[in-house]
Order: structure tokens, then sequence, then C-alpha cells
DNA sequence: CTATAAGCGAGACGGTACGTCGCGTCTTTGA
DNA sequence: TCAAAGACGCGACGTACCGTCTCGCTTATAG
């Protein structure tokens, strides 16, 4: 076996189409109707082109997320010196974005590709919250709220925002302003304004 | 359709067959593995039977749960006094058992359904926290922690909670008991032992 | 067992009900399609009023045509004293009839419920050669046709006449007038005009 | 499509298991209770397979009918001078052969085919009178017969024999060897000897 | 003049087969 | 040698009917 073999090299024309492809029919029909034969079809690719680089539908979702096709619109949290104010605009875009009728129904495919490969579940997780700019935002604050000490337990914050979002996805529930203000105080220990 | 009309009545032999059989199939081989074709053909019912009541397999779960024949084992919660200690008890009975290979894969399951229909939802959730014990045991627990006042966002801590777990269950890593004692300690604004 | 039991007696009115039913059903969708469940739905009754006193769809059929419901207009043959012309309109007249796009497919239907249910066969057979109405028709023209002797195997010639017209029921290629005159040529002996 | 598209071919094997298949249920079951789940089952082959390449059940028929895979037994008719002896033998064999048990209702499963499927109606005509054998045993049997003239009605005349075949194949009565006699001295004006 | 038993409309039941969709693999042809 | 095209065996889908079996109601004898 040579070190470079002969023929032609993986097409990345072929490799960005799927991905496009796969990103907006997301969006479009949700995981459980996401198939291979689709993908290909709309793609202009044939079947074994997917099968080739890719061993699920799972993989190519992990790969979209890695591409930062999918979600780019709550990646950003602002640091302006007020940790609740800043994560309350968060959550209420998020939850704006997720109830937008254009994706509606993203986050919850998802979740479901989540629970099929564990590789998406950390993908989600970190492009939910910003590859990790909200555990960084919440180290930013510390003094900004009660729970925000140095030693405190800010991954275990974060998984707690992020599983309350994860959990009103799927109950088609989300958070009023209200009820995002609730949580903030719930977690970092702030009072009502 | 008069409000008594005369004719055969549903088989409740047949329903609660296909229950137990949805039941035990699910935690078998997941959400995703789980057919209408091989519940009728454990359940020894036909496929009709089943799409007469039923309009998809996450209705017949969202049934399965309303039955209490899923996750009994986590309904409970202590209430010994001491809030902080009897959530970190039910946590890590909760975590032990969705890492418990003999339902590996249950909660995630469930999940899965969840994203599919948000009556499965709305069941997790209150079957996860037991019928709304959880908010129940927080309400219990004011003067116990720091958080718990009369006046605490006691769903939002629960839904805190149950979205950690969920969180983790996609992730497929389990807390560890210094985890959860973390949680606890962001959310009900305990410190470290 | 006594000779006359007690309780309600066979509902006329359910049988012409269903009779009537499986008749138009039959032109229209063909015996094929024909179903109980149709039946049953537009004729207003039970199933079970239908397996009770028939064992198969053919049977109804079978019934429908003791009762005359089917082909009524081709069971007359004229008496003109030339037996060649008098066959010449009405093998015109068959043909005519099942061209007829209102029932178009309702011989056909015949014949698949013949081959179901040989009582059919017969029937049909029967009520095409209008209650042997053929066969007397020969027999009455002996002296009218080289063929139609004293002796006359005025049965095979029936045979033959009607096989001509199932056979080209099934082409779906209806004989034309000049045709017809070939075939009674052949079958009773006589000349071109 | 373009003329020469690349990809893979159809299979040749399977085409035939599935003809071969065919032909044995058919005989066997007879069409009504053929399926394309047995023959796709038997035949080792996916259903989508067979719908890819017929549209029913008789058009798999009718190319069996084709490939010469049915009624070979009839299909050739003797030459010897005589007629009326070499159509009298070749009736009492097609009569022998649509009694025998072996393949009992064969033809009356044709029939079937036939009214569903034109193409098989006149396959099956073409088949029993031996792809036309038949109108040419009777065009070489000019002057051996009164009906045989040169301008005789060969073509009726065949007509009405496979007719009669018909009409007896779905009655159950296959014809005595006196009353194929007589069906032959009907059509070809012969007298009884 | 009941009571009892059958007929009735209705339709749920365990089944079989339908025709379709998508899977993941394999085969062919063209670039 | 890769890529498009797509046929293949396979498994499941959701639907249509099958023939059987309750139901609750009505109706006509038999006691």
């Amino acid at each position: 076996m040579s070190p470079t073999r002969s023929g032609p090299v993986r097409s990345e024309t072929a490799r960005l189409k799927i991905l496009e492809t796969t990103a907006r029919q997301l969006a479009d029909v949700g995981f459980e109707r996401l198939t291979i034969e689709g993908i290909a079809a709309e793609a202009g690719v044939g079947k074994q082109t997917i099968y080739r680089w890719w061993k699920s539908k799972s993989a190519i979702v992990a790969e979209c997320l890695v591409e930062g096709m999918l979600l780019e619109e709550v990646q950003s949290i602002r640091t302006s010196g007020n940790v609740k104010a800043d994560l309350a605009e968060w959550l209420d875009r998020v939850f704006a974005t997720i109830s937008n009728s254009e994706s509606e129904g993203l986050l919850r495919s998802l979740i479901v590709a989540s629970a099929d490969n564990s590789e998406v579940a950390v993908r989600v997780r970190g492009t939910i919250s910003g590859e990790d700019t909200l555990t960084s935002r919440l180290r930013a604050g510390i003094g900004e709220a009660p729970n925000l000490t140095a030693d405190a337990p800010f991954q275990e914050i974060a998984e707690a925002l992020v599983g309350a979002i994860i959990l009103r996805t799927l109950a088609r529930a989300p958070m009023t302003p209200q009820e995002t203000r609730r949580l903030l105080d719930a977690t970092l220990g702030t009072r009502p304004e």
C-alpha cells in the first residue's frame, strides 16, 4: 500500500452539499423524517458517497453542528456586568429562536439525534451554550450574583440552565420572560426585581 | 355516534397486553427500534387493534407512563427534614436506575418519544419528579435551604433539576454523587459540606 | 328441536337491499373490488346478516342473477322465421350491452364470479342465453339453416355461440356485426348474404 | 432517462425465479389466492423487485404465458388429413389436461387473470390454440369438411371452439369425447360417424 | 302475557395481504 | 478509482377486508 494512494480524493463539494442539504432538511422535516435517500437526492449525490464517509444520519448532523450550520443565533452571550440581565437576554433569545416557526422543532430534532449519538449530545450542549461561553460568562460574573462565588459550581449551574431549555423544548412550552427571571433567581441566588 | 352505542366493547385484555408488551420492548430495544408490528406480534393482537386506539407509538408509550408501567423506581422522594440530603439520595437513585444496564437507554427512549409527543414529555417529567412530589418536597423544605423561602421559584428549581437529569442522560454521562451535591448547592443555595 | 322455532323471521327488506346493492356495486367496481363490508355499509346492514345467509360474495351474485337483477337486456331472442337474422340481432344486442360504459366490465365480473362458483357459471350461461331460449330458438329454427336438422347438436351450437361471447368479453374486443354474421355462418352452416 | 444510463441492470436471475414461482403457485393455489408476498417469499426476492417491473399479478402471469411456462401440453395440433379427427384428439387432450388434478383450476385461474388483464386474455387464447396453430390447421383442412371452404370464417370457427372450452372450464364440466364430436360437427358441418 | 330465542345494525377482534418507503449493500457505467 | 445512479433483499409502515365474535335492541312464536 502506497503512502498516498491513487485516484481522486474526497470531494469537498459533495461533502458541503450533503451537509447543507442535511441542515436544511433537518429544520424542514425533523430528524425522524430525515432520510439518507432524501439527502442524496436533493444533494445530487449517490447514496454510497454518504455511506462512505458517515456511518449514520446522526453523524452527519453532528458534523453540521461542528460546521456551525445549526443554531448559530444562540451562541453568543453578552457580558455587560450584570450576569442575570445578560443571561435573561440570552435565554429569551434562545426561546424566541426555537419557537420560531421557521425552525420549529429543530432543537427537538437535535435532541432526538442526541439520543442516537452522544457526539451530537455533546455538540448540541456545546453549541447551545456557545462553545462554553455560558460557563465562561458565569465565571466572569463572580460577584454579580450571590451564588457566583469563586468556588461556585459553574458547571452545574450551566447544566441546570441548559437542562431547563431542553425540558421546555420537549414540552413545547417555551419559557416566558418572567419564568426565565425566576429560573435565574433559582440558580444564581438572586432576588426578584 | 350516540352516547351509548350497541356492539362490542373495547377489549381491556388486549389493551393491557399491548401496554405491557410496549413497556417491555421499550426497555429492551429502545424507542427507535420499537415497532408496531413487533408489539402486535408479541402481544398476540392485530395491528389494527393498535391503530384503532392509538395514533402513534409514542401515544402508547404515553399511556404506559400513565399506567405507571415505566420508571416506577424513581417516583418517591424522602422527607427527612434535610432537603439537600433527601434530593441527593433521590438524584443518586435516579442516575443509578438509568445507568442500570437492564433498562439501559429507557430514559433516553422516553426523551425521543417526548420529542414526538408532548403528552409523553409532560408525563415523563411528571413521572420523574413523582407526580409533582419534587415540587411538593421543595415546598415542604422551606427553611431547610437558603433558596427555599416562602416565595421561592419552586417550579423553576424543579425544572433545573429534571433538566440536568435529561442533559446527562442524553450525554450518557450520569452524575457522580459529588456532582449531584454541587448541582443541589447551585439550585438550593446551600454550601458544600 | 321444534319444527317451527320462535323468534323473528328472515328480513326480506334486508335481503333485497343486499341484492340490489350487490348488483349496483358489481356493475360499478367489478367483482374483485366488491367487498362484503362495502355491501353491508351501503345496504345499511350488519355484516353478520350477510354471512348468515350467504357463504361467499359469489353466492350473492348468483342470487342476483336468479332474481333477474343482472343482464336483463339480453335474455330475449326474436323468433321471426329467419334464425340467422334473429341470432344476429341478439348477438349484436349482447355486444352492445356489454360494451356499454355504464355496465362496462359487468360480464367480465360475472366471469370472474363464475370461476369462483360454478353455480354462477351455470346461471350466467342460462341468463345470457335467456333461460335456454337460445337452445329453444335453435330447435324452433329447424330447416331455417343447413346445420339445423332434427338431430342437430343444438346444445353444442349454443355453447359455441355463448363461448365466443365470453371469449370476446375477456379480450375486450366485442364482435362487429360482420363478425357475428361470420360466426353464425360457421355454426349454422349458412352462407354469407 | 438517457438511452444508456449507468447503474445496475435488471437481474435476470430474479426475473426468472419470479416467473417460475408464479407459474408453480398459480397451478397450486389458483389466481385468487396467488399473492405477491407469497411469490416474493418463495422466490427469495424483495416485494419491491416485483413491483418495480410488473404492475399487477396478472401482468406476471401474462409474462409466464409468453415464456411458455403454462399450458405447454395443449399447444400442438396434429395434421393427419382428417380435420375432424385431429381436432377431436386435440380437444380431448385439452379437456384431459384441464381436468388433471395436478393443474386443477389452472385454466380457470387464467380466465380470472384474463378478466383483469386483456394481455393475458390474448395470450391465453393464443396459447390454447397453439400460437394460431388452430386457425392454421383449419386453413390446412380446406376440403376435409363441408364448412371448410376457401372463404370459410376460420377465425370465427376457432373462436367458437376456444369459447366452448372456456365455457366448460368455468362450469367445471369438461366435454366428453361424444360432446367434442358433436361440437365439431356443429362447427365444421360434418355429420356424425 | 310473558319469556325466550332468533334476527338485526353495529363494530371490535386476530389475521393476511396490500402497495410504499427507506434501509444498507452491491453493481454498473462514465469522468 | 471515485462518484452518480439505482437495483437488490429486507423490514416496517399504515390501510383494507376477511370471517368470527360480542353487544344491546327488536320482534315473533311457545308456554
